[in-house]
DNA sequence: TAAAAAATATGATATTTATCACAAAATTTT
DNA sequence: AAAATTTTGTGATAAATATCATATTTTTTA
């Protein structure tokens, strides 16, 4: 569904274009185009030639990429949150495909004005550096943690990441299947199953099909820890 | 072993300060020194206040990091390419320790001054930005290729990254230990010696002690394609 | 250059996790 | 609401990889 996106004054805007004067927001405006994704809607797909920045307004979606029958999730990403700026600085197709978990907005922007930005305002740019800096940093942190950390130990931080970072709530809707859960972390559904269950058994959550509440989150961070 | 610095005219300018003009060069060579290390020697250290942007000017380096007893290597970088910007703009300390692989060439440039110039030259901004994102592009394949390949086909594709990427030739020496081999794919010695055993009995490389020879570079591929 | 320390190779065994198989439950479609 | 499809749970088994043990080789240090 696609809106007329209102820049100025915008409820929604991202710490870099704060620094974007009136006239320039106009600019953006009229470069710029907002689209409501339901659950489960693609909003780009890897390969594609990226010729917008992408906005991630309001809500969470995955980033995800196929290769020769394998799925990867490779990031779940909250609003407010720049998607695809590496791939489309590079002039390059992007590395991934981006589809909502839940219902969202999305703005695109034109490549070459946003990049007109960077070169009349420097705060802004600045902003962009912090902005990417982070995600890499995030990153980093993913892969680090992954690889030092058996199943046991990634699904409990994942348990972890959903309450801290993302719903900010001990109960919470996984939202992701068990198939997807697995894609994302690195191992089978079946073994997200058999833990889920296990963590459930133990009292350290309580589970009904995608209904989660942490009940020891203290216990759940010691075997994100240690596995 | 500390030198004397000269910015301008520098033969291993990066892509960003090679938009300086002279007059910020000279700014540049007054905020910055350059340090020489030996193979082995740290760079920086994990958990230090990032205060200053750093430079590898020459050189291959790895950035590796610990936690409980557990080591891991993140990645490996050759010249030219900045170090830790993320954690130096985001008032940060490095999340990772920095060692040479090679007797290295480095600068260390005050954090405030290289600022300075991303607000007052877009030029450079922009560039900055662009190598920000590649390295997350980088980094995004690293992380996906890893998830998706068994250990056979984590040790061919690293046999392929040193001769593509770190020395152009299929003729090199690894420059990790074994252990150092597995701790950089997430494997234990054991295996990386066991894998590259069989690799040179099966006539793919030529194998002594640290000494490589690529010999059948198509197969190498295909097992770092399918495992 | 000899002694000590570190790195490597390799067989045997243990552990973790994936895969297969199938039943049950939940969700979507008609 | 019934039928079809997708998702989930769980036992049995297989495969991949780690760990342990020990010998050998290489490198570093005295």
């Amino acid at each position: 569904m696609l809106e007329k996106n209102t820049c100025f004054g915008c409820e929604f805007q991202s710490s870099a274009t704060k620094f974007l004067k009136k006239e320039e927001l106009e600019n953006l405006e009229k470069c710029s185009v907002g689209i409501h994704f339901k659950k489960n809607d693609i909003i780009f797909k890897e390969n594609i030639f990226s010729s917008n920045v992408i906005y991630l307004k309001k809500g969470i979606i995955k980033l995800h990429k196929k290769t020769s029958s394998k799925e990867k999730i490779i990031k779940i990403v909250k609003s407010p949150n720049y998607l695809g700026i590496p791939a489309t600085f590079n002039e390059k197709y992007h590395y991934y495909s981006a589809t909502s978990l839940s219902d969202t907005m999305v703005c695109f922007i034109q490549k070459e004005k946003f990049k007109d930005f960077i070169y009349s305002n420097s705060d802004f740019a600045y902003k962009i550096i912090k902005s990417l800096c982070e995600n890499e940093i995030i990153l980093l942190e993913q892969c680090f943690n992954k690889s030092k950390k058996n199943v046991r130990g990634r699904i409990a931080e994942t348990l972890l990441f959903f309450y801290n970072e993302i719903f900010h709530q001990k109960k919470f809707i996984i939202p992701l299947t068990r198939d997807e859960f697995g894609k994302y972390i690195d191992t089978s559904r079946e073994s997200v199953s058999r833990i889920l269950t296990e963590f459930n058994k133990d009292r350290i959550i309580n589970l009904t099909a995608k209904n989660v509440e942490i009940l020891n989150e203290k216990l759940l961070e010691m075997i994100s820890e240690n596995g």
